[in-house]
RNA sequence: GGGCGGGUGGCGGAACUGGCAGACGCACAGGACUUAAAAUCCUGAGUCUCUUAGGGGAUGUGAGGGUUCAAUUCCCUCUCCGCCCACCA
């Protein structure tokens, strides 16, 4: 019989779908296992890259629940944001229609793949039965000071039309569509996410064990905590006994401060009348028009305010100037210059010819400007001290007079989360002349988005033009009031999701306490390594103020994390508008399901970045076929019949795969390695003489259970026509026996000088005189012994190394 | 500038704790089957080289050095590539 997979693979699907084979359910006595993927975007098609990521995910699954466990597996739609307005607008759609369409396209071709997903818990951020939830957790965080709106400058996507957060402008540039981002001054809505920067902190000890270290490295970087401390600067001679705020990681260095530069938009500049002098006033509109890529350029640039400030610790009067390297975002927008061990400032007083003192020394001397800790010098009496105390002394000594802090800084900022587009979740806001900005009445959710709209794509929320949406009562008084506009950034939706999932339903709560803490926390994660600043940033802060809120008493929500590399053609990833993409659909009509799957898993290790060749899929292809094949040999008693010796061999390379496997799938994500060694297994089972006997039988089911997480059609057919009653799907993982791993004849590499001579078939365990003797007689070796053996090196079943 | 990861045959990639480098697969070559092709099966192979045709020798994991009986693996110097952060005070 013909290995027929499309017949197969149609057949099974339609078993386990009618069955509920991958249905999880709440069962306190059962130990669970939450196997989670980063939820797709609806953007048409699935692409080797969803393959790639929910193929891993499905192993993953697949495993867990052989070995015992209650897995969830769910799946749903990250439906919100730009791509679906845009193409609503270009098609003369609605971003509905199109969203959903595109849904019920990429739905079949998961489902065609046959990843076990509990299909029962699946969800779309665009419905409002999800993003009604969204709007509660923003009044929660709006009721407790979390959710706030200021005026400030945001970052502008000219071609989005809207504003981005912080994390999503790389280098300059919209994440979405690379154009150079503008600054703008908008009255927009933050998330105090900084509130929990230091516990984002903390929380990544926990992680440590199982997240890459590279994720953790960014996340670190990006929340970037710096200790130092706060230092008043009294201006001097300025008619208002102003103070000057600045930041520094170095009090200790303070002695050496000779001067101060802010940031051009510094609020001192516009109140004093500094702006009314020429050439300031020229540098502070080149600043406001350079971007930020251009901003950063490292010639440095600056001019001379006119005042100054005293350098509180010696009383020296310090000119302050005004750069560009200096931004208001970060610290106080104003810093003290110590040029000599500061290379940024040394570079602006040697441009600029001022004074330069050292007052941190190494051991050795070294050039200037020296960064490092030291001994200190020309500072008084902390003259002597390190670095490090005298950073802690001089902040005492600033507490004392009042004039100075410990103080700790985030590079982290507020999330940003508004967004002047149609298609996200309409924040639930509004504005009365009486009672001001309030959200609105619980009971009134969800804030539905009205489906039809004027999609402009002008940088105007289209709501805006909806008179039936925008216009409202008060709820607490009554009078006329407006709605807030603007909608919410996705990465909102996507932050909780993976708590929906346990509780998917729910029309009281976002869900139920008791689920998400059976449920949670995710065991196992896997998506790409491009959200380790965004979503999983924002997940893990969403996690910890559910967990504030009292609906939960999990604080992180991955446990392990599986980055796995993207998928790429002509170096880039796959995506829609590069027109590289490769459609698994094709290879999956060719070749089946079964073979794609084990093809994306097989060509290289999850977590590196794959360059797609079709080249090696024949090679799957083809070991299905002969796993397929092989069958035959069982549907009548063996022909021949193997010697024990072969027996055995054939009984310890099964247990070895079996570990080999397992340890694969557990340990380090290799799944190319666990194909690998089930293919060498097929070879050695192909192989054997007496193909048929028990030994085999026991030997081919096997290779049938290891091999199904992997292909789970082929090997739930297989595992029928072998005879079991049940599925294999409901197969216990096989177990190993430790004593049949070790060969008891092993070949023992015989070494002369370090080079390989010859090889010794020898029994494990051999007595050391035993083997020597036999190499002695080796004829191979002989050759080589044309010295006295000065010594050898054994090491006991591995090898042997004479030197001469 | 700082941090992280990486460089192994024609290709994708293996290699436990320092112990036979190149598993597994692709592509390739030769053979079997076939009228032929496809499919399938068998055999071969890092590179260079010698050969009396059995096999032998040298060399080889980005470059150079070191430690060691032994290095893809550990240490130092350098180089190239990828990613992240970045005038962050």
């Amino acid at each position: 019989m013909e290995y027929n997979f499309s017949e197969i693979e149609e057949r099974w699907q339609k078993v386990w779908a009618d069955n509920d084979y991958f249905k999880a359910q709440e069962d306190e006595n059962l130990k669970k296992f939450y196997c989670l993927v980063m939820f797709p975007y609806p953007s048409g098609n699935i692409h080797m890259g969803h393959v790639r990521n929910y193929v891993i995910g499905d192993v993953i699954a697949h495993y867990q629940r052989m070995r015992g466990f209650n897995v969830i597996h769910p799946i749903g739609w990250d439906a919100f944001g730009l791509p679906a307005e845009n193409a609503a607008i270009k098609n003369k759609t609605s971003p509905k229609t199109w969203t959903k369409s595109n849904i019920e396209n990429m739905r079949k071709q998961l489902k065609r793949l046959a990843i076990s997903y509990d299909w029962s818990r699946e969800i779309a951020t665009c419905d409002p039965e999800y993003y009604k939830w969204n709007q509660w957790f923003f009044i929660k965080m709006f009721e407790k000071g979390m959710a706030y709106k200021k005026r400030s400058s945001v970052n502008w996507c000219p071609s989005c039309n809207t504003v981005l957060a912080n994390e999503q402008v790389h280098d300059g540039l919209c994440w979405r569509c690379d154009s150079v981002v503008e600054e703008k001054s908008l009255e927009q809505w933050f998330i105090k996410i900084t509130d929990y920067a230091q516990a984002l902190l903390d929380g990544m000890e926990e992680l440590r064990k199982n997240w890459p270290e590279k994720v953790l490295s960014m996340q670190s970087n990006w929340i970037g905590k710096s200790t130092g401390a706060e230092v008043d600067f009294k201006l001097s001679g300025h008619k208002s006994e102003a103070i000057m705020k600045i930041f520094t990681t170095r009090p200790d260095t303070l002695f050496g401060a000779t001067f101060m530069v802010i940031a051009p938009e510094h609020p001192i500049i516009q109140e004093s009348d500094l702006i009314k002098n020429e050439e300031i006033k020229k540098y502070v509109e080149q600043t406001k028009k350079k971007t930020k890529v251009e901003r950063s350029s490292m010639e440095k640039t600056g001019v001379f305010t006119g005042l100054y400030a005293v350098n509180p610790v010696n009383d020296t009067r310090i000119p302050i100037w005004t750069a560009d390297y200096v931004t208001m975002d970060y610290g106080t927008g104003a810093i003290m210059c110590v040029p000599a061990h500061d290379k940024r400032d040394y570079e602006f007083a040697k441009k600029f010819n001022l004074p330069i003192i050292e007052v941190v020394r190494p051991e050795n001397g070294t050039e200037l400007p020296y960064e490092e800790e030291g001994a200190m010098v020309n500072s008084g009496k902390f003259d002597g001290m390190t670095s490090e105390q005298g950073r802690a002394e001089i902040i005492k000594m600033l507490e004392a007079k009042g004039i100075g802090s410990p103080k700790i800084n985030f590079r982290l900022k507020d999330w940003l989360i508004s967004r002047q587009r149609y298609w996200g979740t309409p924040i639930p806001i509004i504005y009365c002349p009486k009672c001001g900005t309030i959200p609105v009445d619980e009971t009134s959710l969800p804030i539905m988005l009205p489906d039809t709209a004027s999609l402009t794509g002008t940088g105007e929320s289209p709501l805006k033009q909806d008179e039936n949406f925008l216009k409202t009562k008060c709820h607490k008084c009554g009078s006329d009031a407006v709605r807030e506009t603007d909608t919410m950034d996705t990465f909102v939706d996507s932050s909780w999701y993976f708590a929906r999932y346990c509780d998917p339903h729910n029309d009281k709560k976002p869900f139920e306490s008791k689920n998400i803490d059976y449920w949670m926390p995710v065991d196992q994660y896997i998506g790409g390594i491009e959200h380790a600043c965004m979503h999983l940033i924002y997940s893990r802060f969403f996690q910890r103020f559910i967990k504030d809120l009292g609906l939960s008493k999990i604080e992180e929500p991955f446990i392990k994390l599986l980055t796995q590399g993207m998928v790429t053609l002509g170096g880039s990833a796959m995506s829609k508008s590069k027109g590289n993409t490769v459609e698994p659909s094709k290879i999956i009509n060719e070749y089946g399901a079964d073979t794609t799957r084990l093809f994306i898993l097989f060509a290289a290790p999850p977590e590196k970045q794959l360059e797609w060749q079709d080249s090696g899929i024949e090679g799957c292809w083809r070991f299905l076929t002969r796993v397929w094949r092989l069958k035959e040999k069982f549907d009548a008693p063996a022909v021949t019949q193997s010697s024990q010796p072969e027996k055995d061999a054939l009984n310890r390379k099964m247990n070895k795969t079996i570990k080999k496997v397992t340890d694969d799938i557990t340990q380090n994500y290799q799944f190319n390695t666990a194909i690998a060694s089930i293919m060498e297994f097929l070879n050695e089972l192909s192989s054997y003489t007496g193909l048929g006997d028990d030994v085999s039988r026991k030997a081919y089911e096997a290779l049938i259970v290891l091999l199904s997480p992997f292909a789970p059609h082929i090997t739930e057919e297989l595992y029928g026509l072998m005879g079991n009653k049940t599925s294999v799907r409901k197969a216990a993982w096989p177990k190993f026996d430790t004593d049949m791993l070790d060969d008891p004849t092993i070949e023992i590499p015989v070494q002369v000088n370090g080079k390989l001579r010859s090889t010794v078939s020898v029994t494990r365990g051999i007595p050391e005189a035993e083997l020597l003797k036999l190499i002695a007689n080796d004829e191979k070796i002989k050759k080589y012994l044309t010295g006295n053996i000065k010594k050898h090196i054994y090491i006991p079943n591995k090898l042997v190394n004479l030197i001469i």
